[in-house]
Parts: C-alpha cells; structure tokens; sequence
RNA sequence: GGUGGGGUUCCCGAGUGGCCAAAGGGGGCAGACUGUAAAUCUGUUGGCGACGCCUUCGGAGGUUCGAAUCCUCCCCCCUCCA
C-alpha cells in the first residue's frame, strides 16, 4: 500500500523466473494506469491446489496488498479442453459435473492465499461457452500449425509417435481469449505456462486492446526431487493436506531441494538460502533445515502451533522410532477373533505365553484369544489383499507389540490394547469388542 | 481411401505356440543401514482360506491337447502417399 512505482516494481519482480517483454514496459504501466489487472487462471482438473500453486497464488497476493486488482480465473471451460502444457499424454476427458465440483474447491483453496475480499474470480465459461464457431475459427487464424508445434510438448509427443488431437492446439488460443475477455494488464503463470501466456500477448492487439505483460514464477519441484509438481504425478503436497500429512511429504523430499523449498514454498530470499547451503556443506546436518522447513510450510498453511506440534511427534514417530505417536485406533470384528480353551493354547511355547490374556471362556473354562492376522489386516484397511498382507508379514514388515510376526502364525494371541505396526510408517492400536 | 509400423501387467518396454503371471528399467512397498519418510544395498511388486485354482497381454471370434504368441473381423495410435 502506499509504495512508490520504484518500490512496486521491486516487489513485483522479486523471486520471478521471467518478466516480458521487460522491467520498463512495467514501470510504464504502472505509472499511466495506476491499478492493474492481474490475471492468473486456474484449470480445475482435480480436487485440490497445491503449494506449486500457492508460489503463484502468493504472487498474486502481493499484487493485491500494492492495491492492483486480482484477477482469478477458474477455467471451468479450459479445463474440458485440458492443457496439454507438459503432457506427454492428452489428459483423460473429465465431465461437467467434476468440474464443477473441483471448481467450488478451488475458490476456497485460493482463499487461503488470496484476500478473497478483494478478489475478482470469473469463470471462464461465462465467456468461451458463448464463443460462436465463426468466432472460434477466427480465434484459430491467428497461429499456425508450425508455430504450434514448434512448442516442446507437442513437438516430443509428435516424434514419439503419441497422439495430439485438434483440440489441444485450442487450448493457447482459449487462454489467450481469456485475457481478452478480462482485460488483462498481467498474466502470472508458471515457466511452463510461457506459450500459453504468450499466447494472450498476441491475441489482444487483433481484439483493439493492449498486449498483456507476461510474469512467470519458478516452478517447485515435487516430493520426488526431480519433476515438476503436479497432481498427476502424484508427487505433490495440497493445500488441504492434514498438517502430519503435510509435515511428513515434505520430510520426504531430497536434500537437494530444500532450498528451492525454502526460497518457493516459504519465501525465502536467495541470500539466505545461500546461507543454508553453505552450512550443510560445511558439515550441518541437512536434517535439522528440513525440520524448519516442514514446519515453516505447515506454520504457513495451518498455524504455528499445529506446526510445531507436528514437529514433536515427527521427531517422537521417526527420530524416536516412537510408534505409539502415530498409532491408529481399530476395532478388530468379532469374527476375526478364535478363543482357544487353554488346554489348547499349552501348545504355544513359554515365551508366547507372556503374550496371551487369559479370560474366561465361561462355565469355568478359561482361554486365550487368538487373532486371525491375514484377513484383519485386511478388512481393517492397513493392506490392500491378502497377498500384500502376507508379503509384508514375510518381509518382517508386522509386529505385534514389537515381536515379529512369523508367516507360519496364521492365528497370533492378541491382548486388547496392543500396538500392532505394519511396515514403518503405520501402527495401530488394536481394540478387541 | 491406400501403405508400412505399432497397441503387453501402475508406467516404459522385452517376449512371436508350451519352460509366461510374462525379461529389464522406472515407480511403489518392505528389510538392512542411517542424519529423515534422503542416499545406498537387498528383497518384493495380479487375485484367491494357495504345492493348486482364477483373471490379465486393444476388442470379438477361431485353429490347437495348449495362444500374449497362429488365423479372421473390428477398434485405436503413428508413418508415408492421396
């Protein structure tokens, strides 16, 4: 609020990968009209945003708070077309009704971000559904096939011999009408949406307004390390994820990320994050920043305290090896459960013993209860089929109360109450009825 | 419309009559190790009350004791020609 032209443009400029055509054009926008429209669209293709999103949405935030208007664009109609920006594949068709659904979504997802008081969100059917085939084919006159191909995902798809269809090489030109539609002063984007960002800057002249400015944001780089963050890789972090959820994808990440997290994800400058990496080389455990890290994005999307909260039991469940932090509560079904009169139970060795609770079977008999372990790790959802069950259960991977279960135990003693752990990252505390 | 190549398990990609639930890689999972859910190494990766049975190799039929593999028709992708 209040800042010089100098001052909104450092701000503006600051942690962006590409700004075009160029710092002037900016300035000089900004002193001619004063406010600008700042578009950023968002294609609802799935149920949530993630922090790759939010490195753009924040961006569009700082546009607000220097007083400039926001202008987000749900492409409730883009999304039906998809975009094949980075696809080695055409994305798989969703219906209305998904879309529809994500769309609610994502205006409250933003919402996190974004100072929704402020906000000027359109739906981008309100203007491309009307769209008249005349329109659409002189919409299409303004590019040509060359050109379009010209761009690296359909060029690799086309000599990969994977299939582009007609309708992908709208998608640049519906976006670029957007543009046209909101009067676009600036477009925020990621790298990769470069071509379609371009897109609107040729578009707007033919349709008598102004070429928007183009601002690309660096891209966060998913869980994995290595490829970009996105949904269908499965290798993101939501918005709406649980804070432990949270805290442990970003635990997962390779050290060698953590200081694009830190600059992307939690605005970080790069000073300091040269700071950071400077002291892991010198030998400080890259650990300890990944801990501030997850819990600064944690901090950031849920609270502080949550966040530090998630620290303890982090460290409790993973550093500690502390598997009654993570515990899940179930109730084992009565028909997975065997009561053996005790005569019977003689059979199991001494050690085994010190396992079994004795109860009372009635009429004066007593026994033990026996747990039937492949179909409970089933039907209580800790594994897929019984196949996973017994492959983990030969892997070691099962404990019950930290003894190991054997594959040849198709029946184990089981106490109300015991921690039974699958694999290392889950537990769960068993009740019986 | 014609021509040549191709469609294999979560993904990529071998396999061209039985030894194929199908090589190898990726991804996932597990174990060991550790500084973490990182890296590395090793194992594992269709289902089933399982030394056997069921489902799977674009789809539908057929040949055969036996088919992912051969034949017929169909669908789809890519190439080149129109």
């Amino acid at each position: 609020m209040g800042l010089s032209v100098d001052q909104q443009v450092k701000r503006i400029l600051d942690g962006v990968d590409e700004f075009l055509p160029s710092e002037g054009d900016l300035r000089a926008r900004i002193e001619s009209k004063g406010t600008l429209r700042v578009k950023l669209g968002l294609d609802p293709t799935h149920t949530d945003l993630t922090i790759g999103h939010a490195v753009v949405l924040q961006k569009l935030r700082d546009f607000q708070d220097m007083g400039h208007t926001a202008v987000l664009i749900i492409g409730d109609f883009t999304a039906l077309v998809g975009d094949p920006s980075g696809r080695s594949k055409s994305r798989p068709q969703l219906t209305e009704a998904d879309i529809a659904g994500f769309a609610k979504t994502f205006a409250d997802q933003a919402g996190h971000i974004l100072d929704m008081d402020k906000v000027e969100i359109r739906y981008n059917s309100e203007w491309l559904a009307k769209l008249s085939m005349r329109e659409t084919i002189e919409l299409t006159q303004k590019i040509t096939v060359a050109r379009m191909l010209e761009r690296q995902d359909f060029s690799t798809r086309y000599k990969g011999e994977i299939p582009i269809y007609v309708h992908e090489f709208l998608y640049a030109l519906l976006q670029g009408y957007d543009s046209v539609a909101v009067e676009a002063d600036i477009e925020l984007g990621g790298t990769e949406q470069k071509f379609n960002l371009l897109m609107g800057r040729q578009v707007m002249p033919d349709y008598g307004q102004e070429p928007q400015m183009v601002l690309t944001m660096p891209l966060l780089v998913g869980t994995d390390g290595v490829e970009k963050m996105s949904k269908s890789l499965g290798n993101y972090i939501a918005l709406t994820e649980t804070p432990r959820d949270m805290f442990g994808k970003v635990m997962s990440i390779p050290d060698n990320v953590i200081g694009n997290y830190f600059q992307l994800a939690v605005g970080r400058t790069a000073d300091e994050v040269a700071a950071m990496e400077r002291a892991m080389e010198q030998g400080q455990n890259p650990m300890d920043f990944k801990l501030d890290l997850a819990e600064a994005i944690t901090a950031r999307f849920h609270s502080p305290e949550i966040a530090k909260e998630e620290r303890d039991n982090f460290k409790a469940a993973f550093s500690d090896r502390d598997k009654e932090a993570i515990a899940e509560e179930v109730i084992v079904p009565e028909h997975l459960i065997v009561r053996v009169p005790l005569p019977d139970a003689k059979q199991y060795t001494e050690d085994d013993l010190a396992f079994y609770a004795i109860i009372n079977l009635g009429e004066g008999v007593e026994g033990v209860m026996l747990l039937d372990i492949v179909p409970a790790m089933v039907e209580l959802g800790m594994v897929g089929t019984g196949n996973e069950a017994r492959r983990l259960i030969s892997q070691g991977a099962v404990k019950l109360s930290g003894r190991r279960i054997s594959p040849d135990d198709k029946l184990v003693p089981i106490k109300d109450g015991e921690l039974l752990e699958v694999g290392k990252k889950k537990a769960y505390r068993v009740h019986l009825q």
